[in-house]
DNA sequence: GCCGTAGTACTACACATGTAGTAGGGCGTC
DNA sequence: GACGCCCTACTACATGTGTAGTACTACGGC
């Protein structure tokens, strides 16, 4: 269930492309990194697509000559356990922590600081009723 | 300045340690790892320690027989870059996305949720002028 | 002075990744 | 019906990583 997904810049474009597109050929893979500057020949792209196969991150069905590729484990799988591995080694496996740290850290403008007590109102509005915004 | 440090999980055990000690011989690192069930070898360990300082990423100075080894990069950069690439790849570069993201994503709990939003307060209450670090 | 031990250097090997060439098979074209 | 093109399959090779053995060296003890 909660696999280690420990996935390369390369990798992770692979995935992206399926995840916009939901299925895609090795042709519409190929393309679709030429349009976002990655310069790779047609036959690594297939090959990149074969070795996912076989860890089991993505499948593929046949249609006519061409396969169709489409990935096994979601966004969000991948996107948790990323954040989880950061969240374990930076942050002891507080997600709170990271959280704090995201805000405190000058990354975030006061327009989004504004909508993320919004959030949080939201959040807490369950519980107990704070100071509302 | 931002280099994209693509480090593996060892990788990262290991910095991990020189991080919290500041310096450390090989036979330190490699006990440390023991104290974390990583039975490796002492000269896994060692190896991995040179190749990390051929990338740059640790350095050693010589005492006696022992090399002491320190790491060349801060946990605040790697953090940071292992988060940009997070951020990056799943919320389009944007912070607070990822921030609602960890918010609404039952991964925070209620008392956590209290602490952020003061921490939110305080963010906005000196919004205008914020002094960085 | 010799020997063992501790510690580094060098070497090795399997597997993953990035990258791509070449081979083989089928479909459309002329 | 032959030819070429488009796909996939297979092969190849360099580099990085995980893992560790062996070789070499210097220090400390006796």
């Amino acid at each position: 269930m909660s696999e280690s997904h420990q996935l390369s810049d390369l990798q992770l474009g692979l995935l992206r492309i399926l995840w916009d597109r939901g299925e895609a050929t090795a042709t519409d893979v190929h393309t679709a990194l030429l349009e976002q500057d990655r310069e790779l020949a047609p036959t690594t792209v297939s090959t990149m697509l074969s070795r996912l196969e076989k860890k089991g991150t993505v499948t593929h069905r046949v249609e006519g000559r061409q396969f169709i590729y489409r990935a096994l484990v979601t966004e969000e799988e991948v996107r948790r356990s990323m954040l989880s591995r950061v969240t374990d080694y930076f942050f002891g496996g507080d997600v709170s922590a990271l959280v704090s740290h995201l805000v405190e850290d000058r990354d975030v403008d006061p327009d989004d600081v504004a909508r993320l007590k919004q959030l949080l109102a939201q959040r807490s509005g369950d519980a107990e009723d704070d100071d509302d915004v």
